[in-house]
DNA sequence: CTAAACTGTGTCTTACGGACACTGTGTATC
DNA sequence: GATACACAGTGTCCGTAAGACACAGTTTAG
């Protein structure tokens, strides 16, 4: 839209890399601030409750007044979810990636149930703040004594965050707008109404973009993970590994 | 928003449950033509420029006709996501739960693909149509013959689902308005300059939202899946299977 | 043949993101 | 300490969006 929409700015803002001021009047908030009110503001009433004039109004300003802290929407949300997303666990008590992994999830869940609106705004193309890049670092350093590659490290990095954002996904509409959870129950009688065409969804009696039982899919995966690097190990040094898992 | 967000009316819609017109003029469309010439706008030029005006001006109408036909946005992009998902592939030729949950993947990224903005737009609580529907009907038969639960079977569908749509939405930007792949060098830039405190990102030379290999995470799954069957398979009738792969 | 029903149109409202010019104020420099 | 510059906050304007609503024209049922 305007020509202030520039990855480069948000890097910048994100990572401290803005001139401090040094004449003219101070501002009456931070970034951090303005940041935090959003983040107020879309954990009560959801993220399309997110405007500049709504954000302003809590803050007490005028919507153009909030453009001299973020130059408009995009970075607005960038340092909510900066804002956000808290720091992640220390797994360094913890022994066994697997363990670690596991850990890691949880924690990544419980962050984002405490912001819905999270999994849908930290998705695609985009810069990450440095407390959010933490999370991915932190979720490697969960595998890093494992004889994966660098690539298959954060392909499976990645396939744990985007199972956990699954789970969540379910709550946050994407582009429907009426009152959560009054689709499933209509998606549930199309199909026992249609049994006969459905008749493997219409026998689970659960709609199927609904929720997701979280921990199967992460145990699973975790599963699936562990073959891989018991074969990985065994091919490696030819020796037998003790599966950490049973 | 409007009183006409209703997920019944998206039900009745996308179900033919309209009652069909007999009197007044005819109209110069029909609900299929205006989610292609929708999807075939979406598809070229992206999800953001499909409008209640855009869609109207591409069909020769003015944006309030349209509203003959869809009750608002939310309803237009329910039948365009109907017309552009496509039948699902027949599993019934492929032998084994694994080669057809594995085909079902390959064409479900291959739809997804061919439409890059269906991903972003079949999240959350919402009505599917019964072409739609047919999907995760589909995925479930793949796994009939194993001795999962319903839950667990409806769970291992959407891992599945979820993580090819994982594979997808980087290309599709949530929220960012900008060039599509422009965040991502910056990104890189950053991870290399903080190398100190992201040594295994910076190690890895790859931006974490960004791409993530498909087949690692799918093969991951498929075997953590496999390990879940194998061993209900032995608990359940005390007799050891052989695994079909390896 | 008439009246009801329906399609398509034009106009109005509200809300949004954003541009831009302007006012006032505080700090750094001379 | 005076002054000029830099910057915070404001008000106004614009384009675009979704949607409400009343109206004109058309077609089919009775």
């Amino acid at each position: 839209m305007s020509a202030h929409e520039d990855p480069k700015a948000v890097a910048e803002l994100l990572w401290g890399l803005r001139k401090p001021r040094t004449r003219g009047p101070r501002p009456a908030f931070d970034v951090d601030q303005v940041a935090d009110t959003a983040v107020k503001v879309a954990d009560a009433e959801g993220l399309e409750a997110i405007s500049m004039q709504r954000v302003a109004a809590e803050l007490g300003l005028t919507k153009m007044a909030l453009y001299r802290y973020v130059n408009g929407k995009t970075e607005l949300i960038a340092v909510m979810v900066e804002a956000a997303v808290g720091t992640p666990p220390d797994l360094s008590a913890l022994t066994g990636w697997r363990a670690k992994l596991e850990e890691y999830a949880h924690r990544l869940s419980a962050a984002w149930r405490r912001h819905p609106w999270l999994p849908s705004v930290t998705v695609g193309d985009r810069v990450m703040g440095p407390r959010e890049t933490r999370w991915p670092e932190t979720a490697l350093s969960a595998l890093s004594d494992t004889p994966l590659t660098d690539r298959e490290r954060l392909d499976a990095v990645m396939m744990v965050s985007h199972l956990i954002r699954a789970t969540h996904t379910a709550a946050t509409p994407g582009t429907q707008t009426w009152t959560p959870g009054s689709a499933a129950p209509i998606m549930r009688d199309l199909l026992l109404s249609n049994a006969d065409r459905f008749p493997l969804l219409a026998g689970t009696h659960a709609t199927p973009s609904a929720t997701m039982t979280q921990e199967f899919g992460l145990q699973a995966m975790l599963d699936g993970l562990e073959h891989a690097i018991t074969r990985r190990t065994r091919s490696s040094d030819d020796e037998r590994v003790i599966a950490t898992r049973q």
